[in-house]
DNA sequence: CTGAAAGCGCTTACAG
DNA sequence: CTGAAAGCGCTTACAG
C-alpha cells in the first residue's frame, strides 16, 4: 500500500464513505495500474456474500438443459454473480453431496432444477436459511408448497394440448411416452393427457402409456417394442422433444414414414426439432427465459430489496404445430 | 463444540496426525449428528485451495461446449473440485472479466477453450501463475508454445480428410466453410484443406472459401448465397457440424437433395448428425474425453503429484461416414 | 477524515 | 497428546 492505511484502500475500491475524493482517487488509480484484485474469498468470508449461485441439473449435454444453464448463466453474470455448475444425472445422492458442497461454499443461492416429488431435500434447504428456487420441477409435498418459490412451465396443459392436437388430426390410437414419473413435470404432463382423453371420451390401453424416464434411448425402446404389438398406435406422444427424438429414430428405423403412418409429437422446443427434415410438432417451453427468470428472482430474495413474498410463476405452454403430425396434409379432422 | 478444542476438531476432521484415535472418532460423530459443515471458504483462505475450478466456453447451448463442459464437469466432480461455468460468447472482453473473477476467486485452475491465435490473456494466465489448461484450441504466439499445456484435436488432419473424401467421391467443386479465422482450429482446419486441394490438384475459387464462424446462421447465410451463384459448388465442407446443419437448412430450403445434388460435410459429430434423416458425414471429435482429460492434467498441475512437464496432446481426427456425400451410392470414383 | 483493532471460520506451528 | 495464539485477506465499527 503505497501511500494508505488498508482500510482506506478497502473503503476507496468499495465506494464507502469515509474517506476524502482526492485520496479516494489516487488510491483506485494505483489499484488500477498495479493491477490489484482484492480477494472474493476473503470477502466472502467477512461479508458472508459469497456473490455466488449454484445451479443444479440433471446433464449439460441435455439440450433442455443447456439451454436453462444458458439462460441462468447470463442472467447471473449480469448481475455479478459466478455460477457453480452442478449435474446430478438424476441422481439424488449426488444431488444431496451437491447441496452440501454449495452450502460450504457458502453459496448465496440456488437454482434447481432437478427436484422430484418427495424431494427429501427440500427441507434441508428451507432449514439453511439458503434462498432457492425451483424451476422446471418442483415438490409436491402440501405442506412445502407455500415455502418455496418455483417457476415451471403449465405441464398440465401442454399434456392437454398434445393429445387435443391428435385428436383432431383423427388418432385414437395414441400412445403416451412420459418422462420421469418420479418429477412434478412428468405427473402433471400425465394428468393433462389423461384429462384430455377423458373430456374426448376416448380409451387408450394400459400399454399404450409407457414411462421414457426423459430418455432418448428409453423412449426409442418403448417405441419400438409398441410398434411390433398387435395393434400398434398410429400416434406418439412423447412428454418431451428428446424422447421424442429416441421414438422418431425408432418409428424411421422400423421402415415406417412420418407422418404418413405415424404421427409424432413432443414437449419442449429443442432446437433440434425444427431442422429440416425432422420438424417435429411439439409443445414450446421457454427455457432460457425460466432460467433467467429464475435468477432475477433469486437474487431478489438474496439481495431482499423487494419485501420477500413467496413467487410462483407458471408459464404458458404453447403448441406449435409443424410436420409431424400431420396437419398440413389434411388439417383438422374434428 | 461439545468437549474439545478447536484445534483438535480440525485435525479430527482433517484425518491429520496430533490426535488420539478415540477423541478422533468421538468428534467425528458428533460433527457427523450435528451436520456441522467446514466453511470451505475459512479453509480456501488459510489453505489457500479452492477446489474450484473455471470452465471457460463460448456458449453452453451449443452441442459441442455442451459436451465438452461435461466431460470436464463429470471429471472434476469425481476428483471433489466444483466447476465455476463462463460463457464468453466469444468476446474477449467477457474473457477478460471472467479470467479476472476466476482469480479474485482464488479458484486453483483453468480450463479455457476459447483461446484466439493471438490471445492477449495467456501470458495474463502465466504471470498470475495460475495452473491452466487450453482445450480446443491453442494461442499461436510461438514463445508462448512452451510454457501452456493443451490438448486438441489434430484440426490440420480433420480439414484434410474431409476434401480428399470429397474427391474421392468425385467432387472438384467444393466449398469450405470454415471457422472463426482468429481461432487456431478454424486456422488449421483450413491449412488441412488447402493442402489436401494442392496435393490433389485442383483449384477452388477464392469465393468458394467462407468464413462462418462456426455459426448456424452464418453458415447458413454462405451456403445460401454459394448456392445462388451461377457456378455452384456441388459439394460443401464446413468446418464443424454446427454449420454444416446450417448448410443443411440453405440447401433443403432451396429445394435440392443431399446428397443427390449436393454432398455435405462437417467436422466434431455432434449428436444430431446422426439422426435419421440428417445423418451427416462428419469427422469425429473427442468432445467428452477433451473436457475430462483436460481436467485430469490440470489436476496434476495443481496437486503436482506428478513432476511437471509441459503436455501437448494432439486427438485423432476420424473420418465418420455417413449418407450426406454419397458413399453409400456410388462408392469412391477416384 | 484517518489509523489501529477486532473479527469472519478455519489451520498450523508452538508451547505446555 | 492437547490448548492458546497467530494468521489467511479482507471489512467494519471505534477511537483519535
Amino acid at each position: 500500500m503505497a501511500n494508505a492505511s488498508v482500510a482506506a484502500v478497502s473503503m476507496s475500491l468499495n465506494n464507502r464513505p469515509g474517506i476524502g475524493d482526492e485520496k479516494r482517487q489516487k488510491i483506485k488509480e494505483i489499484a488500477k495500474k498495479t493491477g490489484y484484485q482484492p480477494s472474493l474469498v476473503a470477502k466472502s468470508l467477512v461479508n458472508k456474500r459469497s456473490y455466488i449461485i449454484g445451479l443444479i441439473i440433471n446433464d449439460i449435454a441435455d439440450h433442455f438443459f443447456a439451454e436453462l444453464a444458458k439462460g441462468v448463466e447470463d442472467t447471473a453474470k449480469k448481475h455479478g454473480y459466478s455460477t457453480i455448475l452442478c449435474t446430478t444425472d438424476g441422481n439424488l445422492k449426488t444431488q444431496e453431496d451437491y447441496l452440501d458442497i454449495l452450502c460450504s461454499r457458502g453459496v448465496d443461492g440456488i437454482i434447481i432444477s432437478t427436484v422430484v416429488a418427495e424431494d427429501p431435500h427440500i427441507e434441508f434447504l428451507i432449514d439453511e436459511k439458503i434462498p432457492f428456487v425451483c424451476i422446471n420441477r418442483i415438490p409436491l409435498i402440501p405442506y412445502l408448497e407455500k415455502k418455496a418459490e418455483y417457476i415451471i412451465m403449465d405441464n398440465y396443459s401442454a399434456g392437454y394440448k398434445g393429445i387435443e392436437h391428435l385428436w383432431k388430426l383423427g388418432h385414437d390410437k395414441i400412445a403416451i411416452i412420459t418422462g420421469s414419473l418420479n418429477a412434478s413435470n412428468a405427473i402433471e404432463s400425465l394428468k393433462g393427457s389423461k384429462a384430455a382423453l377423458k373430456k374426448i371420451g376416448i380409451k387408450i390401453p394400459k400399454r399404450c402409456i409407457k414411462e421414457g424416464k426423459y430418455s432418448h434411448q428409453e423412449a426409442y425402446l418403448v417405441c419400438e417394442r409398441l410398434l411390433k404389438s398387435k395393434n400398434p398406435p398410429t400416434a406418439f406422444f412423447a412428454h418431451d422433444d428428446n424422447m421424442a427424438l429416441g421414438a422418431r429414430e425408432a418409428i424411421l428405423h422400423s421402415g415406417l414414414e412420418i407422418p404418413k403412418d405415424i404421427a409424432l409429437m413432443g414437449i419442449d422446443n429443442i432446437k433440434t426439432g425444427a431442422l429440416a427434415g425432422i420438424e417435429l410438432t411439439t409443445i414450446s417451453q421457454k427455457k432460457y427465459e425460466m432460467g433467467a427468470m429464475g435468477v432475477k428472482i433469486l437474487i431478489n430474495r438474496i439481495e431482499e430489496k423487494v419485501p420477500h413474498m413467496v413467487e410462483k410463476i407458471v408459464l404458458d405452454a404453447e403448441l406449435v404445430v409443424r410436420k409431424t403430425c400431420g396437419y398440413q396434409d389434411s388439417g383438422y379432422l374434428r
